[in-house]
DNA sequence: AAAGTGGATGTATATTTATACATTGAAATG
DNA sequence: CATTTCAATGTATAAATATACATCCACTTT
């Protein structure tokens, strides 16, 4: 069941992406894949077309971008969901873990995580890309980065 | 001066797509052109990239959409000139910073810090006139806690 | 009114993106 | 360990989009 190698270079990527989006504008493909290339992803554009439909990114006057985070329908998006297609990276301090989100979407990612009312998290705080969740103690903090540490990788 | 008959075909024909748009999904510039046809507005592909163009819309997986309101990043000052301005005090809990500012201003200034992408800084949050920042431990928030006093009594 | 301007658009083509098909290699299976 | 399977990716090309250049026409200027 596991398979691995090849997938792990792929959601390396993506998160590349994500990171490179947030940093520079990007305005086609081939320019995203010099980008990586200086970061030693040696793909073909068919490729980062393919990853772009993954990552659900979208094309405007400023280049590539991501969703916006705010969803359109009215059923609630799981935070497992919300984080997969949203979530930048995880970081821990003692008890508090950082969630890095992307422009925008750090309100409705919170909001997901709110409702499934998890008794190791007390209580979340969201900016605009940056949400803080304060969990009981420092090793339920670290169960709970684990599992947005897989939804990165996932 | 008066410009007119060309150019009120132009922007009917904008209103006609941004009408398009909100009822049906449109997933490329010939799709959108049969639909204009039908109200007839009979204009070429090449009229329509260029349309696309001046109404800023984007294109993603569900076909073209409206730009979401926000703006990207031009160029910011620096934290340290943000909060020489409109900082007015800091505050340490353990690995935490709470920067109070002027009434609105915390956000800036929060956008600015992350800007800098200090390493020991997992995340800001801010509100209108305060900002929590989330360091890695405590003796990290206290060499920043002091890079801040510093900056109040410049 | 003859000449000049400039915005809107078409035509032809360059550029960019998507995709059908083929290949590869790691993991699963017998 | 030989065989099968399948996700990932490349290759070649089709499809979609952007654009350089030309034209047209309403309006302005002289």
């Amino acid at each position: 069941m596991k398979r691995s190698s090849h997938t792990h270079m792929k959601t390396a990527r993506h998160n590349a992406i994500r990171i490179i989006l947030t940093e520079t504008p990007v305005f086609n493909q081939d320019e995203l894949r010099r980008n990586l290339l200086r970061r030693s992803f040696d793909v073909t554009q068919a490729t980062l077309s393919r990853d772009i439909h993954e990552l659900n990114l979208y094309k405007g006057p400023h280049g590539y971008t991501f969703p916006t985070g705010m969803v359109e329908n009215q059923d609630f998006p799981s935070i497992d969901s919300l984080f997969t297609s949203f979530g930048l990276e995880v970081r821990q301090a003692i008890n508090q873990l950082v969630l890095r989100t992307t422009p925008g979407s750090a309100q409705p990612v919170a909001a997901s995580l709110d409702r499934e009312r998890l008794p190791s998290v007390l209580g979340t705080i969201a900016g605009d890309d940056t949400v803080l969740v304060i969990c009981e103690d420092q090793k339920l903090a670290s169960e709970l980065r684990q599992r947005f540490e897989e939804l990165l990788e996932a």
